[in-house]
DNA sequence: GCACAAAGATATGTCAGACGTTTAATTGTC
DNA sequence: GACAATTAAACGTCTGACATATCTTTGTGC
């Protein structure tokens, strides 16, 4: 764990570094006490303020978690799905909205990644699953619900269909891409006759889960994407219209 | 932008989060400059090096960058997908690496996910995605390869392919399964047998793209994703045995 | 002998002040 | 008017100190 004195700048850039490098290449295993502040800033011939600025910034990415007292000090964090969605959700987020990234485009890899579990969360998809997306599409058909309490009803049956599968790996890599979108779907005002027609791929998608019917999910859910494009390409048309 | 001064500790977590809510909120847009740090320390009571602390949190995720000199400063980074790939890498390898990921799960989500890209990049593969498809299959095909190049070799195949989608979301979200996977594909050693058949996958999934099959395309993946399950499963077998 | 309280040790969290370095704008000179 | 020197602003880093949290050890009383 070395770092090199003679560039000056970005200290702590380069110790936090030489840490995370250790930390993904093993040599710092889960829950591995690291030195003290003191000693790390002597090992690396800088001040304790600026290994702290490291820790920060290692801290920032979960990668470590301090404790005070005695027997204090900074451990390798054992990194967990939990603190990664949060993560992934925020990063993802950003890049949609400071990218002009199109809504056509966000929700054709929303849907193509959504679509890639519906098999897996038909085979293996739990009561518990099931009760949930019911429940939500439910919720969805209440009068007077916000359209943002209708879109976070949408991310909720969403992330129950793709928790379905049983494949945290898949649950991760889908938060994001479902999370992150619903800043896209709230700029969309939906009317009580799209709302309807919402519920009504949704019940169908529901239905086909109950019915461990991979195919027809996916069906659905292709459905269910040419729709949402339709939608938003009609708020596109219209608010160009009111301008012109 | 405000942060509670009740509770003593983790102060420069509080300011770094008020900053982040601004930016994700868009209260501060991209290439806006922060206050310098000693504006800040001013304005939220607290001393240089902890605004400093809070800035690095950010600075990890990318969040914003800093310029030295009179005009320099922070400013709000516009988040790039090339920079988040990174990131979404390292997060993806370590939570493979510290939570008990299964290699069958993990194979299963990543293939899950190749395959929705399937039909998008046969339809839309440019001939400098399928160059770049062929080129990594002949190199696989070269003797003397070691495993580790076999692998790296077999990661750039598949990121031409998802590339080849034209979607930067999917590539991103992509980025972290296929990347990820290639320290656990690294533990498997590939039998000159077994690579040749692995070359043999390839080129028929190279052939869809090219014939812009997207179901023949996502059929040889699907074989691809069964065979790699059943090394992956020979070699833990083998292992097994000779331990007991 | 044991339970409980007090003192100490250790490490992080925070602060104050200072100096060096980088960079751009300003000023001054030819 | 062009170029060089000065100045100013801001980050990067260092030193030293104090505050706070927490575990360990010690000490006291029953």
């Amino acid at each position: 764990m070395k770092i090199d004195p003679q560039s000056p700048a970005d200290l702590s850039a380069q110790i936090a570094k030489a840490i995370r490098d250790a930390i993904i290449s093993g040599a710092l295993p889960v829950d591995e006490r690291l030195p003290s502040e003191a000693e790390m800033a002597e090992q690396f011939d800088v001040s304790r303020p600026t290994v702290r600025e490291a820790l920060k910034r290692l801290a920032a990415q979960s990668l470590i978690r301090t404790q005070r007292g005695a027997t204090g000090g900074a451990f390798v964090n054992r990194l967990r799905f939990e603190d990664a969605y949060g993560q992934q959700i925020t990063t993802s987020t950003l890049l949609l909205s400071m990218n002009d990234i199109s809504f056509a485009t966000a929700c054709e890899a929303r849907y193509a990644l959504e679509r890639a579990c519906a098999p897996l969360s038909a085979a293996r998809r739990s009561a518990d699953h099931l009760a949930t997306m019911r429940a939500e599409t439910h919720r969805q058909a209440q009068p007077g619900l916000t359209d943002e309490a209708f879109c976070a009803s949408d991310v909720a049956f969403h992330r129950a269909l793709v928790d379905a599968a049983g494949n945290p790996v898949l649950s991760y890599q889908l938060a994001g891409a479902v999370e992150a979108m619903q800043p896209l779907m709230n700029m969309i005002t939906f009317s009580a006759r799209s709302r309807e027609k919402i519920i009504g791929f949704h019940t169908l998608i529901a239905n086909a889960i109950e019915a461990r019917d991979g195919q027809a999910a996916d069906t659905h859910l292709a459905a269910l994407a040419t729709y949402t494009q339709e939608l938003a390409q009609n708020v596109i048309s219209e608010r160009q219209a009111q301008r012109g």
